[in-house]
DNA sequence: AAAGTAACCTGCCCGC
DNA sequence: TGCGGGCAGGTTACTT
């Protein structure tokens, strides 16, 4: 599911419904997906505790404990996290049996993560502890500090095509293949330029796109396609998809110009361009 | 050093 | 109806 807006808006999601609620039990059906400590120390280490804030690093969500430990999820292809207050139902598409964690508040609500593919990442980390996976991850593209200067460092001299090194989170965190897509179509450049032979002039369509393309969709709550595998914290649809401007569109025309999309494959993903738009 | 492939999983869709 | 292949929002490891 997961990119940098549906991160980011569990991750407010998670800010408005779970601080400060202490944990009372929790139930590991899954232990294949927690990374670290172990299962016992996992479920120990977390009973009686609660969730004073809420971070996000790329495609990480990073919840800090009232101990500075922190609690952090990667949903990988498929992973869903929901909230249910106390007597409450969510009615998704969600299926039982594929809720591999569940963490009990005291106030009985309760937040299940779910996962179908069990790709996802879960990991429980004491104050001074780091994770090698997360101290990698390139800029934040949201972030003031990620300017056009850093950007064009970031990319200039860079070998490989440019779908693929915006897709490197060493390089950029938090964008995946739907974005990845986007972001090249609305700068107009193709996927498979090198990254090296864009002049300065895309570089800054570049970077305004991933700026606009990433705030657009956060504004949106991120996306949610026809197969319905991704949904926020309480359970509802993103509205990107009344936004989108190909990804998806596999028979579709281009927004712009009404030639018809093209679908090629770069790493074994799907890549959406318009070959009138965006020239090799 | 980069580019390709397989692996980790389950489910759905399509063609035969 | 059933089966096989391909594909799905990610990442890592291993090979050319």
């Amino acid at each position: 599911m997961p990119e940098l807006p549906e991160v980011e808006t569990i991750k407010r999601d998670l800010e408005k419904e779970i601080l400060y609620k202490r944990i009372t039990d929790i139930r590991v059906c899954l232990p294949r997906i927690i990374k670290l400590p172990g299962l016992a120390q996992f479920s120990t280490g977390l009973k009686g505790k609660f969730i004073k804030g809420v971070k996000r690093r790329g495609k990480y969500i990073l919840c800090i404990l009232n101990n500075d430990g922190y609690l952090i999820f990667h949903l990988g292809m498929s992973g869903v996290l929901f909230y249910q207050r106390k007597n409450e139902n969510i009615s998704t598409r969600i299926k039982e049996k594929h809720n591999h964690l569940l963490f009990f508040f005291e106030d009985g609500s309760k937040m299940i993560y779910n996962d179908v593919r069990q790709f996802g990442k879960i990991w429980l980390i004491h104050a001074n502890e780091k994770l090698p996976e997360i101290e990698s991850l390139g800029w934040e593209p949201l972030e003031d500090s990620f300017t056009f200067q850093e950007f064009f460092r970031s990319v200039q001299n860079k070998k490989g095509n440019i779908k693929s090194l915006l897709m490197n989170q060493k390089n950029i965190a938090g964008i995946g293949n739907i974005y990845a897509s986007e972001i090249l179509f609305l700068a107009g450049i193709h996927p498979l330029r090198k990254a090296d032979s864009l002049t300065e002039n895309e570089l800054r369509k570049l970077f305004l796109s991933i700026r606009s393309t990433l705030n657009k969709a956060v504004l949106a709550r991120g996306m949610t396609m026809e197969d319905e595998s991704y949904f926020d914290l309480l359970g509802k649809p993103g509205n990107y998809r009344e936004e989108v401007l190909i990804y998806g569109k596999k028979k579709g025309n281009c927004p712009t110009c009404g030639h018809p999309l093209s679908v090629i494959r770069i790493e074994n993903r799907s890549t959406y361009l318009c070959p009138n738009c965006q020239k090799n």
